[in-house]
DNA sequence: CATATACTTCGGAAAAATCCGAAGCGTGTA
DNA sequence: TACACGCTTCGGATTTTTCCGAAGTATATG
């Protein structure tokens, strides 16, 4: 048994404190653009497209461009499934 | 609403590649001392300690002290509760 | 077409994590 | 008491992560 790449990638993103920020404001703010998360986190918007991009990649946050904007979001769906491929790899431990 | 610092000490802990080589093992053998971890990953026994160190204060493991060896296992109760934390916050982002 | 806006990618400095072997600390044994 | 054994802590080299501002890309607007 290995853990799979997908929840590895996902705890890796989880790891870092201004990437849990990051979620965290998108549990009060559903949508946000990359300017407005760097508004928020008060951090440099390139620091910023680059977080957003590591989460889009670990699952947790989905992205859809409007014109010159991009909205990234929470990928509701595949956060549940990597939550429960975390869950059984660490029942496996029990 | 923030981040429980469980949580964050779990995820901190689990987004290494060794550490979860590590809880694996646990998955195969649910108990084991510093020294045996540090043979069957061919790590050196004090960064095997270090590590071991860590999973436990993230409440991944536990420990007891027989004579001069330690023996790990698996913390299965402080798991499921810190898994059910993270559960609640990522359900918050939907 | 020229410019402004929103974002991404690049280059690199600074900070943090990882790992090792040496040294230190208890604990059991001769 | 002296020594061996298992583990932890320390010092430090190496690697990885994080962050920023500059430069580059794409899209809308005057």
């Amino acid at each position: 048994m290995t853990l799979p790449t997908d929840v590895n990638k996902f705890l890796q993103a989880l790891s870092n404190e201004n990437r849990q920020r990051i979620m965290l404001l998108f549990s009060e703010t559903h949508v946000m653009t990359v300017g407005v998360v760097a508004e928020r986190t008060g951090l440099g918007m390139s620091t910023v497209s680059e977080h957003l991009k590591q989460l889009k990649e670990a699952g947790l946050l989905s992205s859809e461009k409007f014109g010159k904007e991009v909205e990234y979001r929470p990928n509701v769906a595949q956060i549940k499934i990597t939550l429960a491929l975390l869950g059984q790899f660490l029942h496996k431990c029990c």
